[in-house]
DNA sequence: GAAATATATGTCGACGTTGTCATACGTCTG
DNA sequence: CAGACGTATGACAACGTCGACATATATTTC
């Protein structure tokens, strides 16, 4: 493998002066600069990041470790905005999956550290709270897209579920809805619990009563393995003699069950029934007809945030752990009508 | 850092019994061998792979490079299985994305040759045709889920598209369909062909004529902004006075729209019409009611035996180049009915 | 019992890079 | 013109690991 000695020999100058023009350093003249530039790209150099690394302790890589994420339709968004960003800044990322198990989570880490990995991302599939089997070791770690157990002791970033589902909510009552359903998410989901509270705290706001809102249970068991309601709960809702005039689903996937749901009884959407969905997952909320009206998960950004602050954490400036939130749009597609 | 330097001081013998120790070899008493692996444990030592790979010029890292694959929800399986064939075998992987841009595509070579990686695998979301831009670089090469178009320079691993179209056609033919539907994939994927034509050729087998098919174009245009004809020709597909029984939609997420054009006409599936898809993209196979019957593309094994073909590569085992086919296993669910 | 073999451990150097220090020349300052 | 400074380059060591080789016992073989 050609290094810098090689082109040293060829540049005719000092491996020490090659350096310096790879790292661009001052104190060379513009002459032997092009002289070695010359030589690197002649023999085709590539600098040697391993060696680097020993000589310098540092390895400019960020390693994501996360439960299926990478491996999952869901979020491979938070993938795509960590990755933009290391690009973008020059670092290399390498990735591992848990699948869940805590004892590969254990080998992950080993792995990270015989990579002296600067920081971790660790992000999750689904938002929720982990208890993370951070060896002993004190490599910088974010936490996207959940929550440490053990209150705050790392920084992470989340999505605002809350506000996405009021705003959702808010949506649906300004446009003359005052018999709304709602399809509940997994309840082990950090998610479920915050758009149910913001879902049942909006319309109380708005003055609705609890026999206004018919609230069911979507899925629930292991992710992975859950059972699922929605089909049979939407289909029992629709059918009350004082049904919903919208439907809240707890996300877009169970929102074509409800599509289904609907249109199997006859009912048009959105004419007879509005419907919205949570998360923007696209190929979900654009193959519906008529498409579908949701809030965005900020997948991305929440990938491209995270790992900023991973960096300015690993470059040693103090940033205090405890959870940042990122806003969850409304997207306004063609599943509502006002009434 | 602790080194294997600082391991030896404390368990009291030489550097090289403690590598000794750490990779296996024989020849060290039981008793060192437990006080080096005391000491190890002691220091929380881990080894360093940089190190390690500059003293054997081995990285034991794999490199993939995607259009978009890991930052896209349909062919995260395949990472999977490169992901834990990876994990079962030590190996290292290292991910990039083009998202499609060949002067991104050139930065990742340069990378992976710093990383001094051991070898590629180059993946793709669509199965298609592609013209990898291997730099100048003699890096190991397998190709999965595409092809190269300089015919058969590099190995590569397929799903057989004309296979599983064609089981599938066959199922709907057994079960008493014979007038069928077809919505076409955009046409600039290799599986639309290949399906296609399967399809054709199968009902052609059995006696079908090519007034019993309705064709249509489901999808047009570049990836990611195509457009959509699916729920138009579904509808008018199926308020045909003579309208097929089935339907076979030229994938799982396209068949959503199937779906809901029929289910909006007053048609029950599968008494009225019976559906099929391609790809078991689970998210939606799974969400659709009645489940969808559907033709799975490998892409967990696809991933696997990539990992596990480049392996061979790399050893130096003979690898004769040329294209490798998995079958597409049909998945009987409950979107066909028998006539 | 001498030679051959097997077992157990150590010394040293090299991988590719860069930080530290040293050297050499040229230019400025007083 | 001596000393100080700025610029351009090189020599050398060190990072952590392991292969090649050397050494030192213990055990077997004839």
């Amino acid at each position: 493998m050609v290094s810098i000695v090689s082109v040293a020999k060829v540049a005719g100058v000092s491996n020490k002066t090659v350096s310096r023009v790879i790292n661009g350093e001052p104190y060379v003249t513009e002459e032997t600069r092009e002289r070695v530039e010359r030589a690197i790209r002649d023999l085709g150099y590539v600098p040697n990041m391993a060696a680097r690394q020993i000589r310098s302790s540092r390895s400019n890589t960020f390693g994501i470790i996360a439960d299926y994420v990478s491996t999952t339709p869901y979020s491979v968004d938070i993938v795509r905005g960590i990755q933009d960003w290391a690009n973008a800044n020059g670092k290399t990322i390498l990735m591992a999956n848990t699948g869940g198990a805590s004892e590969q989570e254990i080998k992950i880490w080993k792995m990270f550290q015989s990579h002296r990995i600067d920081g971790v991302l660790y992000v999750t599939m689904y938002h929720h709270i982990v208890d993370p089997e951070i060896g002993d070791v004190a490599i910088p770690t974010v936490m996207i897209n959940c929550r440490p157990k053990t209150s705050e002791l790392l920084p992470s970033i989340e999505p605002d579920d809350y506000q996405g589902a009021r705003d959702l909510t808010r949506y649906l009552l300004e446009r003359g809805h005052r018999k709304i359903g709602y399809i509940r998410l997994n309840p082990i989901l950090l998610g479920a619990e915050l758009r149910l509270d913001a879902f049942r705290k909006t319309t109380g706001d708005f003055g609705l009563a609890e026999s206004d809102l018919s609230i069911r249970l979507g899925m629930e068991g292991p992710v992975g393995a859950e059972k699922n309601y929605v089909f049979a709960a939407a289909t029992e809702m629709l059918q009350q003699k004082d049904r919903p005039t919208a439907i809240m689903s707890g996300n877009d996937e169970m929102a074509i069950q409800v599509y289904i749901a609907a249109l199997a009884l006859g009912l048009r959407i959105p004419e007879d029934v509005s419907i919205v969905g949570f998360d923007d997952f696209r190929t979900v909320s654009l193959a519906l007809r008529p498409e579908l009206t949701t809030a965005a998960l900020p997948y991305y950004d929440l990938g491209l945030q995270g790992a900023e602050l991973l960096n300015s954490v690993v470059a040693g400036g103090e940033v205090c752990p405890g959870s940042r939130v990122m806003s969850c749009n409304l997207v306004e597609r063609l599943s509502v009508c006002s009434l």
